[in-house]
DNA sequence: AAGTTGGACAACCGCCACCTC
DNA sequence: TGAGGTGGCGGTTGTCCAACT
């Protein structure tokens, strides 16, 4: 007995979808919000699987979505982070702001890899593919390192140690706040620089980062002192 | 002009982790 | 505690289209 069916097969749309099935499922999401996939096909008059639902509107049809070409920064930004975390497509699509896994990976596997191989780069290891290419392409040595930040690092003189900050390039995989170096100015905090480092707290609402959306379920604007206790409380 | 090739990207598939009962 | 349901993720495939022969 195998696993049942996330939908009725024999009764759902495949392939590439149409103007009228987009704007159902947008009107449905607005008035609805995201969630219960598997009966929001349904519920929005959709021949299509809940799964393919999600992922239309994860990946193309969420209004927050960044459209075009991707920038130099976030090509390197991409390289960096998949150097550190393999392909976590997800996660690294966490660290780029409007940009989807699925947008990442098809970059990944159509542009840089390409790119990396020219430079003599294993795309997988982020090592030199041969002894030839060794030498000059060596990573990950603290000189290369040092130079090859300082790319995507500014430096401000705020941060400890040297005087750089990296540009959200903040690696902790916790599920907790973000983190930032610079302080930012809070209601829940007199003075942000006197406060220990976790209790200082952007102020950005985590029930936006979750994916809900405006009126949806969040109601952070009308109340700001309620921003993350949501998340903290619930 | 017609056929072929390759790049780009949207979409699907299968697996896995988590949650609920 | 285990089985089933669900959502999420990564790998892969399908399709479109432009460049090339």
């Amino acid at each position: 007995m195998g696993r049942s069916p996330c939908c009725d097969k024999a009764h759902t749309n495949k392939g590439a979808w149409t103007k009228e099935e987009d704007q159902r499922l947008i009107s449905y999401i607005h008035s609805h919000g995201e969630g219960c996939w598997r009966s929001l096909p349904k519920s929005a008059g959709l021949l299509r699987c809940g799964k393919s639902c999600r992922l239309r509107w994860i990946n193309y049809l969420r209004p927050d979505l960044k459209r075009g070409n991707f920038t130099e920064e976030e090509e390197e930004l991409i390289i960096r982070l998949h150097g550190l975390l393999g392909n976590k497509w997800s996660l690294i699509a966490g660290r780029l702001p409007g940009r989807t896994d699925n947008e990442i990976k098809n970059y990944w596997n159509t542009h840089i890899k390409r790119k990396l191989f020219v430079r003599g780069i294993d795309p997988q290891t982020h090592r030199a593919m041969n002894a030839e290419t060794a030498a000059a392409a060596a990573v990950f040595t603290p000189e290369r390192e040092a130079a090859e930040t300082s790319d995507i690092c500014q430096s401000d003189g705020s941060s400890a140690g040297g005087g750089r900050s990296c540009v959200d390039l903040n690696l902790d995989l916790t599920i907790s706040l973000p983190y930032y170096s610079s302080p930012q100015p809070s209601p829940h905090s007199d003075d942000a620089s006197t406060a220990a480092p976790a209790a200082r707290v952007p102020e950005i609402c985590f029930c936006y980062r979750l994916g809900f959306r405006g009126s949806e379920a969040c109601v952070c604007e009308s109340i700001p002192e309620q921003k993350f206790l949501r998340l903290a409380t619930s």
